[in-house]
RNA sequence: AGGACCGUAGCCAAGUGGUUAAGGCAAUGGACUUUGACUCCAUCAUCGAAGGUUCGAAUCCUUCCGGCCCUGCCA
């Protein structure tokens, strides 16, 4: 499902004959690595014009130079890739510069435009407030001639930075603030990364979006709700300078996840400080971070499809994102045991020294995905969790004193006695094990208490778990240090076991086990397994 | 405070004057089971509030309440 508003304007304009075809863009600022909240308007844009057939175009913002940087170019790009969109073509803002150029120039012929020698402080002044209306600048009258000849001049490089101003003239005493005799264009003595140092000025993001997108035929132009109250400035460039399409532009809620945050600044502060590795840390919430924490890309495409859409801002619980993920990964990925907390639990009427091979399906729902070995012998290594000695109600269905539980994939045990330490604390159950009752035999003359993990301690391999609780939290006031907002608790490290088999390759990605999600770094130096465990559990029994 | 946008369940979100207000997530109860997973079944809102218009309103109007955004030569 897709967005329904901007869907039934796009079937509209097409009806109408207003357009013949949809083209939508999406138009980052390469100064940041892309995060979940992009991916929304990402995959909003590629999927609506592929509703309708149609374009999107990647289009790097960058009239500020100064501000991008390559880096962030290469990784928007591969994070596109990843998310398995290609743009119909790749563009800049600054490849319209020369139109902008002269779009300027018939403004200030037409007696739309001027030259301002106000400074920030005194535009600022003159500007007026959110309840008192601005005043008109004394260079607002200026003739066209003195404008066309200062504003060659602030092109040729005459004036320095903050000098000058090209201003549209539309109303001062508006209530929209945009409207105010906006700046369509500053100087700026920096070389740009495309253009070099052929500019001394350029055109802001008022002036030069509405341009941009007429000038690729863009004919939905969708970005985020504060510019709600640009859009009226949007129009009237679009108006004014009448360029060669009319775009629309159309505005929607952004896309928070509870509790993390999702800001560019203190994103690039975790980096800095090294409270984070870098921004593909698992933690992070950048699209690079969620495919390393075993993110799917097409989870996080379902996720943003499903959610919709909206004029709200939406704040979605985290584990939503978990659904998607489990829903794409359930069906394709193989699924191992593994304990994260070990309790060792010995089979005492199995034979020493012997190991049994049973086979066992990759993932239950999933055939294709074949099967594997999984061994069992005398000793055996349970998650703690699983365990306790007194059961607490009748819906209890893990290990307990007097009970029995199914080993998955293999044999009923029973438990009979523990072993604790000078602590107290259980470190061993002796358990007795059922012949009749290995899985798969059709054994059904009693039922388990429940079902659950073990790995054979004699083939187990130790891995080393991380586990992630959290994205970057920010539950925090906006004075707080950054150090005190990060959510310590959100990586924990654990060693436990897993299978024997346990692949490390490449092509294993995400493996699910006990209901958590394990992406994949792997240390395969020395032969240790790393696994980020990157959802919590579900909460165990009640 | 001037202006803009918005308010449908714990979280998203369809619906835009006409049957018992879609759907998803979460939750709860149950069935099944080689994971308390998965699957399946069931339960779960009178639409921010109050008035008004109308034969009829979540849908239109008014007022109030609440949220969010706007005073960059950022995007």
């Amino acid at each position: 499902m897709i967005s329904n508003f901007i869907k039934t304007i796009m079937e509209e304009d097409l009806n109408s004959g207003k357009h013949k075809e949809i083209i939508t863009r999406f138009p980052p600022e390469p100064n940041a690595y892309l995060h979940i909240g992009h991916a929304r308007a990402i995959v909003t844009n590629f999927e609506l014009a592929k509703c309708f057939n149609g374009k999107t175009i990647l289009r790097f913002d960058d009239t500020n130079p100064a501000k991008e940087e390559k880096r962030f170019m290469d990784a928007i790009k591969n994070d596109l890739a990843w998310l398995g969109y290609t743009p119909y073509k790749v563009t800049f803002g600054s490849d319209y510069f020369d139109d902008d150029y002269v779009f300027a120039q018939n403004l200030i012929k037409e007696g739309k435009a001027y030259v301002d020698d106000l400074s920030k402080d005194e535009m600022k002044e003159y500007r007026g407030t959110l309840d008192t209306p601005g005043k008109e600048s004394p260079y607002r009258n200026r003739s066209i001639e003195e404008n066309l000849r200062l504003f060659e001049e602030m092109k040729e490089g005459k004036y320095d930075e903050g000098e000058k101003t090209l201003r549209v003239k539309i109303d001062m005493k508006s209530s929209n603030l945009n409207m105010r005799d906006p700046a369509i264009y500053r100087i700026i003595k920096k070389p740009h990364p495309h253009t070099g140092d052929k500019w001394n000025i350029y055109p802001l993001y008022d002036y030069a979006h509405p341009l941009q997108d007429a000038e690729e035929y863009i004919t939905h132009s969708l970005c985020s709700l504060e510019y709600v109250e640009h859009r009226p400035l949007y129009d009237w460039v679009i108006e004014n300078t009448k360029p060669m399409s009319i775009p629309r532009q159309i505005e929607f809620g952004r896309l928070n996840i509870e509790g993390t945050i999702l800001s560019k600044r203190y994103l690039k502060e975790l980096v800095e400080t090294k409270l984070v590795t870098d921004y593909d840390d698992p933690r992070m919430p950048t699209l690079v971070g969620l495919k390393r924490r075993g993110f799917t890309p097409e989870s996080i495409k379902e996720f943003v499809l499903s959610t919709g859409l909206s004029r709200i801002n939406s704040e979605i619980p985290l584990n939503v994102l978990d659904h998607f993920l489990m829903e794409d990964l359930k069906l394709k990925n193989v699924r191992r045991m593994a304990v994260l907390n070990p309790l060792k639990v010995t089979i005492t009427n199995y034979d020493d020294g012997k190991i049994e091979y049973f086979d066992f399906p990759n993932n239950l729902e999933n055939e294709e995905l074949g099967s594997r070995k999984i061994s069992f012998s005398k000793h055996l290594y349970i998650e703690k969790e699983d365990f306790t000695e007194i059961k607490p109600n009748n819906k209890y269905k893990r290990l307990s004193l007097g009970a029995e539980v199914r080993l998955m994939g293999a044999y009923f045990i029973k438990a009979n006695e523990v072993i604790k330490d000078e602590n107290g604390e259980v470190i061993e159950v002796l358990c007795t094990y059922d012949k009749e009752t290995l899985s798969g035999s059709g054994f059904n003359a009693r039922k388990p208490q429940g079902t659950i993990q073990y790995v054979d301690a004699s083939t187990a391999k130790p891995a080393e778990f991380r586990l992630f609780d959290n994205l970057i939290r920010s539950d925090a006031t906006p004075d707080m240090e950054l150090k005190d907002k990060f959510n310590k608790d959100s990586l924990l490290v654990v060693n436990g076991y897993v299978e024997q088999e346990y692949d490390p390759t490449p092509e294993a990605k995400s493996q699910l086990i006990r209901n958590g999600y394990y992406s994949n770094d792997y240390d395969s130096t020395n032969d240790k397994i790393i696994i980020n465990r990157t959802v919590s559990l579900k909460q165990s029994f009640k």
